[in-house]
DNA sequence: AAAGTACTCAACCGCTCTGAA
DNA sequence: CTTCAGAGCGGTTGAGTACTT
């Protein structure tokens, strides 16, 4: 979207702690940025605390370390909407590292840890809207957008939502991780570990189900990632997949979905045969813009279950597990 | 067309980590 | 070993914009 530029901003300065100078708060103006540059290039991205001592900027280091790593990096894809691929790592990457934003950034070149941290918060918050609210009406009615796509398809994030709940439902009973098939199936993205965060491991293992096609990962981008660790651990591989297919079904527990309705479901009929085709660009949620049927899909058994009926499970979830210990390499692949 | 809602994004805050003194 | 300052990171906020009703 189309941002004014310098918009208005909450706050504009203060008095630091100690006392005296005024510290500015707020959007950057661009002779701000300038002198900014100007520091980066003649003492590289850090020292970022003497751009204030010197009194070249009444910013914080902090504040000058920020702007340059979310907005004056080179190569950074401002403005730019996550791609189908680019959403496919994060949401993989989130499954296996947790809120690593920053390690996750560096998967993906152009993008800030801010940039991803933004992305799944926006889609956490769609996914919690839809998880309350009613099931929209199945119906083949049209979009009410005068034909133009939704930015994500409603009907399937919710009927993804719910089969996801049902995986956590089921695992809420049953105590056991998540009581998921596929979560057990996915060796590369350690599901095992998958009640670290449970709500949204839960829902990342089931998205994952996408990501049992091939991934390329790129390596840190510019070597100026937000995290230098991360960036030295950044991997130049992908994963280390297993064959595919990896998994004979994902974690539909057959209480809730029966045979019928998980073949209503775009994956099983469309998805399946295409495990050993070479990798598909596959929008998060978005298996309708892949699976042009899934807008047509018959009712399938999480229609008739009352919306809420999984609030409860979500919220008896146990709680999270401690951290499984760290590599002593440091490197998780 | 207006109002309400959802979404995006920049930027701040507080905490943790790390290295130097 | 302790302390301290700087850097980095994740969470959060809130303004502006887009979309929907």
């Amino acid at each position: 979207m189309a941002r004014a530029p310098g918009g208005v901003r909450r706050r504009s300065a203060r008095r630091d702690a100690a006392g005296g100078e005024v510290v500015r708060k707020g959007p950057w103006t661009a002779e701000e940025d300038e002198v900014l540059l100007q520091h980066v290039r003649t003492h590289g991205p850090k020292d970022w605390s003497s751009i204030r001592s010197k009194g070249l900027l009444p910013r914080t280091g902090k504040s000058c370390r920020l702007r340059w790593v979310n907005k004056l990096r080179p190569n950074l894809k401002s403005g730019c909407k996550f791609s189908a691929e680019e959403e496919r790592v994060v949401i993989e990457l989130q499954a296996q590292f947790g809120n690593k934003w920053a390690r996750i950034a560096t998967y993906l070149q152009g993008r800030t840890d801010n940039d991803v941290k933004n992305f799944w918060s926006t889609r956490q918050k769609r996914l919690a809207r839809l998880l309350r609210a009613p099931l929209p009406a199945r119906s083949n009615k049209q979009s009410s957008s005068k034909g133009k796509a939704p930015s994500s398809s409603l009907e399937s994030e919710t009927a993804t939502f719910h089969q996801g709940s049902a995986c956590l439902d089921q695992a809420s009973f049953e105590g056991n991780s998540f009581g998921c098939q596929y979560c057990e199936a996915a060796p590369f993205m350690e599901y095992q570990n998958v009640a670290r965060a449970p709500y949204d491991q839960a829902f990342s293992g089931f998205f994952a189900f996408e990501g049992a096609l091939p991934l390329q990962l790129l390596p840190a981008a510019d070597g100026e990632a937000s995290s230098s660790n991360a960036a030295q651990m950044a991997p130049t591989l992908p994963f280390d997949q297993p064959p595919y297919p990896l998994i004979d079904f994902p974690c539909w527990p057959e209480r809730y979905v029966d045979a019928g309705a998980i073949n209503g479901l775009a994956y099983s009929q469309e998805l399946l045969p295409m495990v050993q085709s070479p990798p598909m660009m596959m929008p998060f949620f978005g298996m309708e813009c892949a699976h042009g049927a899934v807008k047509d899909e018959p009712r399938n058994a999480f229609d008739d279950l009352p919306p809420n009926m999984f609030d409860d499970a979500l919220d008896q979830l146990p709680p999270p597990p401690p951290p499984p210990p760290s590599p002593s390499n440091g490197d998780e692949f």
